[in-house]
RNA sequence: GGCGGCGUAGCCAAGUGGUAAGGCAGAGGUCUGCAAAACCUUUAUUCAGCGGUUCAAAUCCGCUCGCCGCCUCCA
């Protein structure tokens, strides 16, 4: 099966081919740089790594350009309510989105460049535009004219004159057409500003985009992603002004992300319903918001809300204690020649076997149908089961079950890797994830571990008043114990 | 007003023509001193509603209801 992806700009999924057999062009809308990054940032920033993965996984020689906006009105705003120059905003920025992505997991685009170090490809571009006679200038002003562009709307799926009627932008007078779009704006007094041909100024919103793709990945790519907020307008006016300026096609798979919703209402900073991914960070594992953004299709509205992360947590939870034990009892374990193996197992082995020796293809029919982490998750979540019920009818396996739980860990970390989940040891995960909710919770590590000895000793003098008294005491303070022959182990209650 | 999307169990969520993945929560069981964890069994004769196409529909078409998004900066 061939990776098949949802193309917006035909509105279907179609197979992947990209223009240069085994390489990938991609480019990903990244950020203006005025104010802290949410979790719809995130969202948009986790499924294209996860796409970037992917595609390397599957053999592509991927080269990744996501931008960082770093002159915009916003940014001006800031800087002058601040009283400090724009950079400084952009700088303190950019170390934040930087921040927040590795501590996500991100990993770091083939390249990472800002509109501000491609001023002279943007003039460029508008001047290769005015001269087309697709763009006009009007004072130090550039503006793209949209009726010159046959196929403005493409994207998008809507035309002039429904969207006349339903302006609700002031329409500039100098504007020939109500629709077109600033590509090169005139410098107020004290505004940053670069030299043209119209003056001084500085690109407009969307420009940057088109200049730095060509810049980076040539005229025509294959791949340009970003949240479904972009589609109009700043996706649609990159394919004007591109295609106008090169006469070739733009981009070859257009791809968007749904939102992140509180209460069914995107987030967003109008609304003032976002939370920042710092925010989420101080209470959650990375991972977990990870896992949770990849729950659903990335195409689709994903609800967050602390049931939905507490119930990713707890499904990663899962996942890493099986893996935990994976590791554990296949230790020293080889995989090999799993696939000719005697057919003497029991059923539960057996069907491990089958599972496991399946997954890769499970997993890869699922990302291969439009990136569908959902279904992936579901055939991870099946695995696991499947280990948890041979691990519980054995607790010493036999070899050959030593080497389905030492494959079944392997398959399981790949998968991870494109996903970019199961990145810890996962002993030092559940750890981790303990320690920060002991702060929480106000009990330390010592002080359960000195209960436990006191319980362990009661329960060996069969005094099971006092045993249970000391593991209700502490299940008030939301500590779970956990019996099994080999000692007592312990977790953080689930709220 | 224009354009687009969504509506699958108590909740989250896959599934786009062949008879409903998975997770969370719930119930019963195994295990346990009792629990917890884990495992096993179980929980949608049905996919918002109504019609239609088809041998066959959650999946295609039409209508109705509800929710959301874009049309203004937005991932």
């Amino acid at each position: 099966m061939p990776l098949r992806i949802y193309n917006t700009l035909t509105g279907k999924k179609e197979e992947f081919v990209p223009q240069t057999p085994g390489k990938v062009s991609m480019y990903v809308c990244g950020v203006t740089v005025y104010d802290h990054c949410h979790i719809g940032h995130a969202r948009a920033n986790v499924v294209f790594d996860v796409v970037y993965r992917y595609l390397r996984h599957i053999g592509y020689d991927v080269t990744y350009v996501r931008n960082y906006t770093d002159v915009d009105d916003k940014i001006i705003n800031r800087a002058n309510r601040e009283g400090v120059d724009f950079r400084e905003i952009t700088e303190r920025f950019i170390r934040e989105f930087d921040r927040d992505m590795n501590a996500l997991g991100i990993e770091v685009p083939t390249y990472q460049p800002r509109a501000t170090e491609h001023i002279g490809d943007i003039v460029r571009i508008v001047s290769a535009l005015v001269e087309k006679g697709f763009a006009y200038q009007a004072g130090g002003d550039v503006y793209f004219n949209v009726e010159r562009y046959d196929e403005y709307l493409k994207l998008s799926k809507r035309n002039l004159e429904d969207m006349k009627a339903g302006a609700r932008i002031e329409v500039d007078e100098r504007k020939e057409h109500p629709m077109d779009f600033v590509l090169w704006k005139e410098a107020k007094p004290g505004e940053p500003s670069w030299d043209s041909p119209w003056g001084k100024g500085r690109p407009g919103w969307h420009i940057e985009c088109s200049a730095m793709s060509m810049r980076f990945l040539g005229e025509t790519i294959d791949i340009h992603g970003g949240g479904k907020d972009l589609v109009f307008p700043h996706h649609e006016n990159e394919i004007a002004q591109s295609e106008a300026a090169t006469g070739k096609p733009f981009v070859r798979y257009w791809l968007h992300n749904g939102f992140v919703n509180i209460n069914s209402e995107k987030m967003s900073k109008s609304l003032g319903n976002f939370f920042t991914i710092k925010e989420v960070l101080d209470r959650y594992e990375a991972e977990v918001l990870r896992f949770f953004l990849l729950t659903a299709h990335y195409r689709s509205p994903l609800d967050f809300s602390d049931q939905n992360m507490n119930e990713a947590e707890a499904g990663l939870d899962r996942i890493y204690t099986a893996l935990a034990r994976m590791g554990e009892l296949a230790e020293g374990a080889t995989d090999d020649g799993l696939d000719g193996m005697p057919k003497k197992l029991n059923e539960a082995h057996a069907e491990l076997q089958e599972k496991v020796v399946s997954f890769p293809e499970r997993f890869r029919e699922a990302m291969d149908d439009d990136f569908n982490t959902a279904q992936a998750l579901g055939a991870i979540f099946d695995l696991v089961r499947c280990v948890n019920r041979v691990v519980a009818e054995a607790p010493k396996p036999l070899d050959v079950v030593r080497r389905l739980l030492s494959r079944s860990r392997k398959v399981l970390e790949e998968a991870g890797m494109v996903m970019g989940i199961f990145r810890t040891e996962p002993r030092a995960y559940l750890d981790r994830a303990r320690e920060r909710k002991l702060k929480e919770l106000g009990i330390t590590r010592e002080e359960i571990e000195e209960l436990i000895e006191e319980r362990s000793a009661a329960r060996k003098a069969r005094d099971f008043a006092k045993s249970d008294e000391i593991r209700d005491a502490l299940l008030a303070r939301n500590i779970v114990l956990l019996d099994s022959p080999q000692g007592t182990d312990w977790k953080i209650r689930q709220l």
